[in-house]
DNA sequence: TGCCAGGCCGGGT
DNA sequence: ACCCGGCATGGC
């Protein structure tokens, strides 16, 4: 869940030294951040960027979580998914990315993650449009691969790591194992 | 040296 | 319902 949080558009390198330094602080639990001063706890996820903004995202999200469900994750995976979803989206810095994020990768919950490299991915091939919202995104995988959390958490590992290679900027297109060309007339194709 | 990274919020149209 | 500025450090 601090991951979800502290990766918010930042590279996971840096996420991971800010996670280092809460660690070496004793400080990923839910009660320890919650104890800790706001100011303090800023200072260690600097280099994780918006240390300021994530600082209190991180003492409203462990307070979600202490307060709902004590402090436990393994309680709070057990709502209905929906529900669940619904409820981390009240919290002010969660938005959709950052609730599915949570759901798969903290709760195991099959649900899809939608990030940048996933949109980018899907309309460098024509099967998106570059105003498609999230949800109809989220929903493009969903109803055509089976509910589950494994083969969600592996899909967008996968789609990440090929973002990350070929898909950065427009110019990377350039040796994407997955490049094609669409037929002339393809549904698919954005249209002019 | 500048540009950008696995978002989100609040205020303005 | 969209658009925009702000938030910030580290890497290439």
């Amino acid at each position: 869940m601090v991951g979800a949080i502290l990766t918010q558009n930042t590279a996971w390198t840096n996420v991971e030294k800010a996670i280092t330094a809460l660690r070496g602080a004793s400080l990923l639990n839910p009660r320890a951040i919650d104890r800790v001063p706001q100011a303090h706890l800023a200072g260690l996820i600097r280099p994780a960027g918006y240390y300021n903004m994530k600082a209190e995202r991180l003492k409203q999200v462990t307070r979600f979580l202490l307060t709902h469900y004590g402090g436990s994750v393994r309680r709070m995976c057990r709502t209905e998914l929906p529900v669940l979803r619904g409820e981390l989206l009240e919290i002010s810095g969660v938005g959709e990315e950052t609730a599915d994020s949570i759901l798969l990768y903290a709760g195991d919950l099959p649900i899809f993650v939608v990030d940048a490299y996933t949109r980018r991915v899907l309309e460098r091939h024509g099967l998106i449009l570059a105003n498609t919202r999230y949800g109809e995104i989220q929903r493009l995988f969903m109803t055509h691969l089976p509910a589950d959390a494994a083969l969600f958490n592996e899909y967008h590992a996968l789609l990440v790591a090929v973002g990350k290679t070929y898909c950065r900027r427009t110019s990377d297109c350039d040796g994407c194992p997955l490049r094609y060309d669409l037929p002339n007339g393809s549904p698919l194709l954005p249209r002019p």
